[in-house]
DNA sequence: CTCCCTAGTTAGCTTGGCTAAGCAAACTAT
DNA sequence: ATAGTTTGCTTAGCCAAGCTAACTAGGGAG
């Protein structure tokens, strides 16, 4: 019991800086698509969900509605998203990526990916089906 | 060997989301500890490396020179880290945490770590075993 | 001593975070 | 109906955090 709990805190102390060490590894790369750090990950929240509320944006981002109605105001303005108001409750905004937007994005997430990949090629295949086994429960920890 | 690719691109996707979501997850309790993103982050790189140079601090945030002498003079402002200037060359400032700052970032990485483990406890023990072995191999290949 | 390089800081800008206040659309209730 | 409330977003104004360019000061090479 005792035994169980300084586990799980030890593999939580792991997981959680190996995830940052991985982020902080593959956002090295995000500096070439030209975009913030903020403006990318809306933009990537935007395109995976399809379409999105302003507010749905800001929880997930983590962050309050202003904030993110001025930075959908610049992605807007780069021509990366488009804001429509819903006919059937004119107070929200839905947000679509375009397909400028969409390609940004995919070219972004390639760069990242790309160089994880890469690494993860090197591994023994069994290490892989490590990776991708805690992986896949990671997810479902999410909830 | 195309096999190979696509699988170890299909394991990167999956841990890339993955570490996200665990970051974006355990970050929600960051704001107890009345600190910025920014300001909470580099006190970490100072704990946990004792002692660092601004030039070292600024290249592990990714972050340029101007940025961190600022953030740093945050936090020496509110008592959680010291500049010291090196003897042997009296360019190079050394950075250390005060007793203060240790302390408040040791409760800051409790509250993200006790949510984690929260969760990892609720695993059955061969998937804490997975996850355990994950974080051991990614580590490794951070390099 | 002169020249240049390196480490940090300062200045001035833009972007990204916040709260408070505003506004219009949609509810609720009398 | 209409008065009041709630909801979803925007605007305004503040401060923190990012940048580049320009400066200061210490070290090293000649």
């Amino acid at each position: 019991m005792t035994q169980d709990t300084s586990d799980s805190v030890r593999i939580a102390d792991l997981l959680h800086s190996a995830a940052i060490h991985l982020l902080r590894r593959v956002s090295r790369h995000d500096a070439a698509s030209g975009l913030s750090a903020a403006r990318l990950s809306a933009l990537s929240v935007i395109v995976y969900a399809d379409r999105v509320t302003m507010s749905e944006l800001a929880q997930a981002e983590g962050v309050r509605l202003p904030t993110i109605s001025r930075l959908v105001d610049g992605l807007e303005r780069d021509g990366l998203v488009l804001r429509q108001t819903d006919p059937s409750d004119r107070r929200v905004v839905h947000l679509t990526a375009t397909e400028s937007g969409r390609h940004l994005l995919e070219e972004a997430r390639q760069r990242r990916i790309g160089d994880l990949a890469a690494r993860i090629e090197c591994l023994p295949a069994e290490e892989q089906a490590t990776l991708a086994a805690a992986a896949e429960i990671l997810d479902g920890l999410g909830k």
